[in-house]
DNA sequence: ACCTAAATATGCGATGATTGCAACTATGCT
DNA sequence: AGCATAGTTGCAATCATCGCATATTTAGGT
């Protein structure tokens, strides 16, 4: 009982490929100017196939990032109903921090690149605009409300969205060193506790 | 006295031919389906002369963008030292949503073509990832503190730029007829009272 | 009005991402 | 083996964007 068939395995193994490469050249000669030419050609594939594999250059630098939102949804789906929303979103974001911890050296590469491509920042925050979405929508849910009808939940998801942002800014400057779950929790806090005592 | 010479007045009559063209293609055909070359056809330049005016065929859409952070930071820097920085903040974002309130017909046409063009509204978030960076500096002095020794300043402007993201998002879905600075003052308060009561 | 330097506008020619389409090949299943 | 499906490839076309060399235009003297 394999992963799945031939088929399946293949196709993991090609996108692997494809970003194991692909990180390399951008680390190595940069993201722009690596062209998806220089990638395919490095994995051997036509050109073409890239595209089936990501929708943009840049997502290939964020590959991850849809496992991750998988992750804070599902660990705010995970929490009892009767915590308070604020304290779900901390638990979600911590947890999902806690990954972040673990995947340290090879989120690091990614990172690197981002914090250096303009494009591939501005693709980042468009993917992390769709988590607030999913986020803002989930949490919705949870609190009963109509659709839209309340602010609440968009600004909730907003402001988790700022907390996870700043603590991983404050991650990267440090170089990894600060820990990051810790971090986000204290930032959440910070916003719980109110901010005009700042 | 006029604002400057001819050279200026033409240059900023073209940016503004530019603008009002470009975004009346983008409501009428859609923004993807506009190209350059449609844009100077419409304003009689030669195509290349468009890059000497936006960076990108995004940012026509978000020329007000910078005058916006200008605005920003001046009232900012305006408000009293001794002022709480969070009020401070709540002071100023409100300052331009009460800009956005005035300017509401305009705006509407940008947001509607932002709303509905990933491109667009990617880009946005880039520049209002910039405005995060500017606040976050004004902020760091404000508190005289060393540059990004302390979350704090980052994390504030994240939170209030959240804040402005998730009023203006409630506004544009009724249309523009909830008060924005009011919904605005309203985010900051409940940020600052702390999200557990929610 | 005339002349020169600086600022702008054009034209031209790459480059490179991205996409639709049609032909081709490998895999899954019977 | 033999068909249906999913995945790969080639090809061609679009279009944003940029560097560069060449006109044009405007600003400031003379």
């Amino acid at each position: 009982m394999r992963t799945e068939g031939l088929r399946e395995r293949k196709k993991l193994d090609t996108r692997r490929r494809i970003e194991g490469a692909a990180l390399e050249l951008f680390e190595q000669s940069g993201f722009e100017a690596t062209t998806i030419d220089d990638i395919t050609a490095a994995v051997d594939i036509a050109p073409r196939t890239f595209f089936h594999y990501f929708l943009t250059k840049e997502d290939v630098v964020l590959a991850d990032y849809a496992d991750r939102l998988a992750r804070i949804t599902g660990t705010l789906a995970e929490r009892p109903v009767d915590e308070a929303p604020w304290t779900a979103l901390q638990n979600a974001f911590v947890t999902v921090a806690a990954d972040y911890e673990i995947e340290q050296p090879q989120l690091l590469r990614r990172f690197r690149v981002m914090a250096t491509t303009p494009s591939v920042f501005a693709r980042s925050l468009q993917l992390q605009a769709g988590w607030e979405d999913a986020v803002a929508v989930a949490l919705t849910e949870r609190m009963g409300l109509e659709t839209d009808s309340d602010i609440t939940p968009r600004l909730l998801a907003a402001a988790a969205l700022a907390a996870m942002r700043a603590s991983l800014r404050h991650w990267l400057a440090g170089g990894g060193t600060t820990p990051l779950p810790q971090q986000v929790a204290h930032c959440f806090d910070r916003l719980a506790s109110g901010l005009i005592n700042d």
